[in-house]
DNA sequence: CGCGGTGTTGAAAATTGTCAATAATTGTGG
DNA sequence: CCACAATTATTGACAATTTTCAACACCGCG
């Protein structure tokens, strides 16, 4: 008979490997497990938070997939990332304590909800779990890095090729097909990320289909030749 | 009689607002005064560190002012940053414990060597420091937010406005003029961070010249019209 | 004074964006 | 369950922006 509080606990949880430090003790992982307050279900199309809301605590992905993204005052907005299993949404708020970006969930998802001053007491005490917080916000800083390379140096097809490579080599660490994906979120929402319009998009998918690089059916997508994908991102190293 | 000691000091430092923790009890001042190790002088064109090196420290900028960019395999190579006087360098390092880009001094310059076990132990024991920590991370988390927003979705000309904006405001921060500002980089620098080629950048500004919004004489930019290039920057917001 | 790096400018080419029409798909309410 | 509306996606033709290539000017420094 399992109990509220073993349900919500990081040391049973098939993804504590993507979102949790590891080499822990037993008695560190009882008090980690103490980090998530409660889970929170988001239906697809609304938002875990808003830009300008008050930062609480940081999310963790358990299932679902979210866009985060900016609006300006102009109403232009531009997708700053995509989030799938593992992964946490949150840490633009820490440093005025507050949200500035949205969090949308693009399918129905739910999330752990880790309070953000439990995660600082409890890291002052547990030196994996500082660490982990340290890598966490690290990483993050040199994937928006790659990011950058992306918007500011590359063609369209380099860009689109980059992302594709991007997500299935994420959903191959979560034991998905590294052929196969489904795309959850709209062109217009991927054009807004890789700074192209929803057009470019669509033709871009449509040329790698004709050059046979992909199989496209609507939102699925079928990689056929990824080595030409990695070609074309990385145009030098042709073996 | 000054030892080597008082001289490194952040408590003493005119720059302590911008890189440390503020409301600091005495003992805790003394404390953060253990973070930096030493000093070190980089000539301008010589790099703090390379891609790849081992990350032990982070680096806060003294005198000077840096870049920060990436190379990719194939030759490439994308700005990432530019810091100034109390700004943090090295994040990138954290998560693997190497640094994953090039920071390169565009004028002599000299860092505060913060060697980042010291600031691991330390902030477990002083929370704003811990605060601290995690909101530069933040903060640089968010920038780039605003980076990317810039590269994907702006043209050439709210780029660089955009740009030269962020640039007199961080330099006003310091206590310069907002008018005036001497460039400390190539139009080709500008160009890769902003996402055009040089030739670009230089064409922009001469428009913005020719259009009475600045003055350029090389790398000598004046601003005379800051309401204009903030209308470029936000369009809808014309007053 | 000349040299190398840097910056400017022009003209043509390439890429991407814009506008518009149409098709496919999904969701909704009868 | 079907039909309709709304959303999303594809494609074409044309326009706008940016890049590329090239020539030349400028500056700082030995």
């Amino acid at each position: 008979m399992l109990n509220e509080s073993v349900k919500v606990a990081c040391s049973n949880c098939h993804l504590r490997e993507l979102c949790m430090p590891v080499g822990l003790n037993e008695a560190e992982a009882r008090r980690i497990d103490e980090l998530v307050a409660h889970r929170r279900s988001i239906k697809r199309g609304s938002t875990l938070f808003r830009n300008g809301e008050a930062f609480t605590s940081l999310f963790a992905v358990r299932t679902g997939f979210f866009k985060t993204s900016l609006t300006t005052e102009d109403g232009r907005d531009q997708v700053t990332g995509f989030q799938m299993a593992g992964e946490i949404i949150g840490l633009d708020g820490i440093v005025n304590e507050q949200h500035t970006c949205d969090a949308t969930a693009l399918e129905d998802a739910e999330v752990c909800v880790m309070p953000f001053h439990r995660i600082e007491d409890l890291s002052r005490e547990v030196g994996a779990l500082q660490k982990h917080v340290h890598r966490m916000m690290s990483r993050e800083i040199v994937s928006q890095h790659s990011v950058m390379l992306l918007l500011g140096g590359m063609r369209a097809q380099e860009r689109l090729a980059a992302f594709l490579l991007n997500l299935v080599q994420r959903l191959q660490a979560r034991g998905f097909s590294s052929q196969e994906l489904i795309l959850r979120m709209t062109r217009e929402e991927i054009g807004s990320y890789l700074g192209m319009k929803l057009e470019t998009v669509s033709r871009t998918f449509s040329r790698f289909a004709d050059e046979g690089l992909i199989e496209v059916k609507q939102r699925n997508i079928h990689i056929l030749d990824d080595q030409a994908l990695k070609r074309l991102v990385n145009p030098q190293v042709c073996h």
